[in-house]
DNA sequence: CGCTTATTCTATTATTCGCTTGAATAATCG
DNA sequence: CGATTATTCAAGCGAATAATAGAATAAGCG
């Protein structure tokens, strides 16, 4: 009655979206559209990979329709598709922790200082924020910033965090806010900070967690 | 500074699990799964799966660790690890509704009178189950049924959908679920209850997506 | 136009994957 | 115990995949 080739043919085309996903180097690509457009030269510096190799991991990506391209002069600017996208890899990476002991281990190794520096809640953060108690900065690139920022925060990209410092706010709270949990820029903007004596802490969000949860992001 | 080597071991973590997901076959078992607890034979048999490779596959799943299993007598059954897993594949089913047009066309050619009959909410059931205005039944197969099933609902397998008409309610709309919005049963058990006369109409959610809105479910 | 830069295409290679087949293991039953 | 049933293991094969290198395309610039 109920045809079996076709029953097949919708797993197939479950699997094409799962099968974009099912290579470490694009999920690192699609984390890093998570953050805003870029070009692929770009993508393949930050990730480690060849610019053919980049090229053709954004096509595989492309033809699951998970992310879209645009030309702009002489580069391609690739982004995200759909919101959809970050919710499936925020799911992934959710059972991930919750079932591979592993990630624990790994994450313990790369995430150096994690455990030390305890991490701000969102919940809390808006709070602090309202009550105007804390800076909140964004250690990120520049460019990255400028596609879009938790509101109220203020660009101090990871390199200039230690000239920063002499002109932080001594009385209150720097809070430091990077890409997401498995991005180390916030860890090492807090111990710089830390380091020059300046109370500082890290959110426990980034900007995909934040427009997830429906709160305010500003541009430019 | 950061490790490039340690982020590259968090990415293959992340892709264990995408990995785990980027077969057609695996997905169909995920989705059975979804369902309740069931032994490879009769997962290989509903899957059109040989066994042999029925297993294999189920031990994929293991190994990501999606699946968990436990030994009952001389079979083995296996269940969905973590109610991540399900939030898991139903972000895979959403990304693949909103990008994938194609899936929208196999859809249609494999859920014959999905567009005739339109389905009813989830809210929309809630508040005609707690009038007492409908009669709910689970035509699923019966030891679905048992595993968990939607409260208030009754058990009639497709295939006794048939018989259970004549003794079927003739004041009340009778209202059809299954699987989920891809399993054809309440589609089927629709059409013949309509064509003896009753009038009734299909669900729009299966137990996971009733069970994820944290609606009750009774088992046994 | 020719030069430079950014990206994609093509071909090649090593590896992994999905499936089949037949044998092995493990529990139950007469 | 031997027979039956359920599942897993092991080997092998063809197809798909990821990465590399080098050529090709396409836009911008002097």
């Amino acid at each position: 009655m109920a045809d079996p080739a076709a029953k097949q043919r919708i797993y197939e085309q479950f699997a094409r979206i799962s099968k974009a996903l099912a290579a470490p180097a694009r999920l690192e690509l699609l984390d890093l559209l998570s953050q805003g457009e870029r070009a692929v030269d770009g993508l393949a510096r930050a990730t480690a990979l060849s610019v053919a190799n980049a090229s053709q991991h954004l096509q595989i990506l492309a033809a699951a329709r998970l992310v879209e391209s645009r030309r702009e002069g002489q580069r391609i600017l690739y982004r995200l598709a759909d919101p959809s996208v970050e919710v499936l890899l925020h799911a992934v990476r959710t059972t991930a922790e919750a079932r591979l002991a592993e990630l624990d281990a790994v994450a313990r190794a790369y995430l150096v200082g994690r455990d030390e520096f305890e991490p701000i809640s969102r919940t809390e953060l808006r709070r602090r924020l309202q009550a105007g108690t804390v800076t909140l900065i964004d250690v990120r690139p520049a460019d990255e910033y400028q596609h879009g920022h938790l509101a109220g925060a203020v660009s101090v990209p990871l390199e200039e965090v230690a000239s920063w410092a002499a002109s932080a706010p001594r009385r209150r709270t720097v809070v430091a806010y990077c890409r997401g949990p498995y991005c180390v820029y916030a860890l090492q903007a807090v111990a710089a900070l830390r380091k020059r004596g300046i109370s500082a802490v890290r959110a426990e969000d980034g900007v995909s967690e934040w427009r997830a949860a429906g709160l305010p992001i500003e541009a430019g």
